[in-house]
DNA sequence: CCCACGACTGAACACCTGTTTAGGCTTTTG
DNA sequence: CAAAAGCCTAAACAGGTGTTCAGTCGTGGG
């Protein structure tokens, strides 16, 4: 029983081949084709993950614990809150994991149900950051406001993301993100600089409704 | 050869037996369920539609007709660009449609990005409506602004659509579609009556450097 | 009338899937 | 040194997939 055989022990090279591929080719990549790249047998994915789905929880467990390590760490960049995964992908080797996020949030279900929500709460923050420092109006409902803006941000990303079910190429990602993220800048900024309605009567309409069922 | 079995041909029932499936179990539904559902032998399928992948080129074909169809009765519905597919959900028969619809937009692909595209061409004839009327502000780039828009209503709306990959309740949908518009409401009215940016020093200085490289 | 043609079925094919099993190999331990 | 315990593989299993094929049924046209 050796403890680390080449330079990662077989589990540790399966789960980071595993999470590769599925970023690639989509969640639904079979278990023969991980073990192939991980140079390995399928029998030995079961053997250590128990199942197919045991090693999706390995690399959701895996994914999970390295964005919370890269929050603490590149914590303070200003910018909008999911920018983290934008920033992550251009981090050398880091392209994988955000490629896995990007296919959790296609596919939807309780881990992103909790990705999405870890968004929210630090988009929280970075809204009250701006509000205190006086650049950003503040809201009625900070956390509805956040939450809306993390699901537009995140709704619309990958609603233009290249390749829907098909092979997504993890070295042009940063690439993309880039050419994305200018092409929607001018009309963002603009969006949430001059008010799309021009007067206030839909949402005084509103507040007045809403005040009369809770006095 | 009877012209017209039971109510329909039995082409035609396959094809709306395989909209609700796919709408209800998702696109990776298998050939052989669609045909249990619409009473007809696997093998029928490849007789009338060649391959599976003729099948689903006859849902989008159906599907896209059915839209073009609703867009022009139903027009002049005062909303958002995206409310057809609220406004389809509600007509009685309408929701395989609509859940179709959702299923492709989570999918991805070529029929997807031309559904998309027929939306935006929507938008803009919609924000150009409330320009005119004064309600709305105009834009720099109105094409750009009605894909932002589009993309944020379709993005979100998918990222908070219930079941990801597993059974989506079409029974259900339209009361989920109201919940969720008054969900998103209060915050969605804020966002865009009150600018989000408390003054224009951003918008301000991207308009200065894109017209310094574009004189 | 009968023939031919289209609708239609049930079985089979070839392939791919996740998982199980039996066993060989290597290393650690008593 | 022998035994045990781990890692690991190759083969097989059971089931699902899209697709093909031979053949049956029923009806319209010559």
């Amino acid at each position: 029983m050796r403890s680390v055989p080449d330079d990662q022990t077989a589990k540790a090279r399966i789960r980071d081949a595993a999470i590769l591929r599925f970023a690639q080719d989509g969640l639904e990549s079979s278990v023969r084709s991980i073990a192939a790249d991980a140079g390995v047998s399928a029998g030995l994915i079961m053997h250590h993950f128990g199942s197919r789905a045991g090693l999706r929880r390995a690399c959701d467990d895996h994914v999970q614990a390295a964005i919370r390590e890269s929050k603490s760490e590149l914590m303070v960049p200003d910018g909008a809150p999911s920018a983290l995964l934008v920033q992550l992908a251009q981090l050398e080797g880091y392209a994988p994991l955000v490629g896995y996020v990007l296919r959790c949030l296609q596919e939807g279900g309780e881990f992103t149900a909790q990705l999405i929500e870890g968004m929210v709460t630090d988009a929280v923050a970075y809204l009250e950051e701006g509000v205190e420092a006086g650049t950003l109006s503040p809201s009625r409902d900070e956390a509805a406001r956040a939450r809306l803006l993390t699901d537009f941000a995140l709704g619309s990303l990958l609603l233009n993301l290249p390749a829907g079910r098909t092979s997504l190429d993890l070295d042009e990602l940063p690439g993309w993100f880039a050419d994305y993220a200018e092409r929607i800048l001018p009309p963002t900024l603009e969006l949430f600089t001059e008010p799309l309605l021009k007067d206030s009567s839909l949402l005084d309409a509103y507040l007045a409704s809403s005040e009369r069922n809770t006095p």
